[in-house]
DNA sequence: CCCAATAACTTTACACCGTTAAATTAACAG
DNA sequence: CTGTTAATTTAACGGTGTAAAGTTATTGGG
């Protein structure tokens, strides 16, 4: 029973209800159970009409994902408003924040950073990028850029995007694998807390320029 | 034009036959273009034919797949070869090496480390495991042994699995990130051989037990 | 007040996919 | 020569994403 000139609240909620639909079932059931015909049935609605508000699937996917990425922002946030710490420590409440999130929604994050996007998803995106807030990449960044202000880095690096990306790196490496080789037995794998923390040591400590020795 | 009792070899051919036009696909169009029937038909035999050799589809890639951990194994044996270079040194060579190789077969290393896997793969698996010349991370758990044993390591790290794990780590989210965002041009990314060198450094210098300062 | 326009939604259809079951073919054993 | 059986194909099932066409029912304009 459609209704002419639905208002914009009404298409936007629809939308949600969509987004929300995806979500659970990608919860739920995993990436590979969401199909644009099981979220329909989930909201009791045809399959096409989806692509009323979606252009498609990859679309709808990167709307899902457009949320994760503010909410991992959002998780970081609170890290600066303790800066009374060293920058540092900070950094490394940083590793820790990063690393929960993407142990604590391990499908989410592979869609997020496991998984090739087309190229167009930049310009669709409703987050601001650069913006601290919103782009967590920017996050690190910043704090990097604290750190390298205050000449916490070995003299020898000096470029910023380089340190940040490696510290993204090396935490993305440990989740990453986790993630895909979780079942796997091949490898005798050391419980994953002690291989965050090693590899959050181990970058400081390799990135950081050493105290010097009285 | 079946011919009773094909022997042996000929079974084997076709299997490799199948292999073969599987990884051409892969090679050629990417992972999602390989499907049971493009490979049949590149092959000019019906799809289910496959199924006569193989399981299913994860069983086909599993095969294909074991072909590529016995290639980056090889791959790697050459470096013990010129021993006479410390063990600090073999190490950097390690990174390097795994890098080059995550980067030069950039699907191949997408389906090997980053997409998870039923868990029952281990069993049919044909490399044996822990020997150093088939299985890549037995070499590298050989290699941070030997390290190990000429107390390399800082002191406080006693875990030699957990160190194998965090340096895989490292070098594995440099590729992994590269592999998949490359085209994403959201992060201004530094050129790809500075973010492995920086890695590779910095896990050197994080784990290995500073020189003492005269 | 009525009717045509159109937004909202559904039905149908296409071309794929992995996989199974049944049918077909042809070489061999007896 | 014939029945068996291995090798292979055809047909089919239930799934996928998505495009095109069809169906309503409300609404703005004459």
């Amino acid at each position: 029973m459609p209704r002419r000139h639905k208002t914009p609240e009404e298409r936007q909620r629809l939308k949600m209800l969509i987004l929300d639909a995806a979500r659970q079932l990608f919860i739920e059931r995993g990436i590979e159970a969401v199909s644009m015909r099981e979220i329909a049935k989930r909201m009791a609605y045809s399959p096409t009409t989806i692509y009323l508000h979606f252009a498609d699937k990859n679309d709808l996917l990167q709307t899902l994902c457009d949320n994760d990425f503010l909410i991992l922002a959002n998780d970081l946030q609170h890290i600066n408003a303790s800066s009374k710490q060293d920058i540092t420590e900070q950094l490394r409440q940083l590793c820790t924040a990063y690393s929960r999130y993407a142990l604590a929604y391990p499908n989410h994050y592979r869609f997020m950073f496991m998984t090739p996007k087309p190229v167009n998803s930049k310009e669709k995106s409703r987050i601001r990028q650069g913006n601290v807030e919103q782009d967590a990449y920017a996050f690190l960044r910043s704090m990097v850029t604290q750190a390298f202000e205050q000449q916490v880095f070995r003299p020898e690096l000096q470029n910023i995007d380089l340190i940040a990306q490696t510290m993204w790196a090396g935490i993305h490496g440990v989740c990453a694998l986790e993630i895909s080789m979780i079942e796997d037995d091949w490898v005798d794998w050391q419980p994953i807390e002690q291989r965050v923390f090693l590899m959050q040591e181990a970058l400081i400590q390799g990135l950081v320029r050493p105290r010097p020795v009285h």
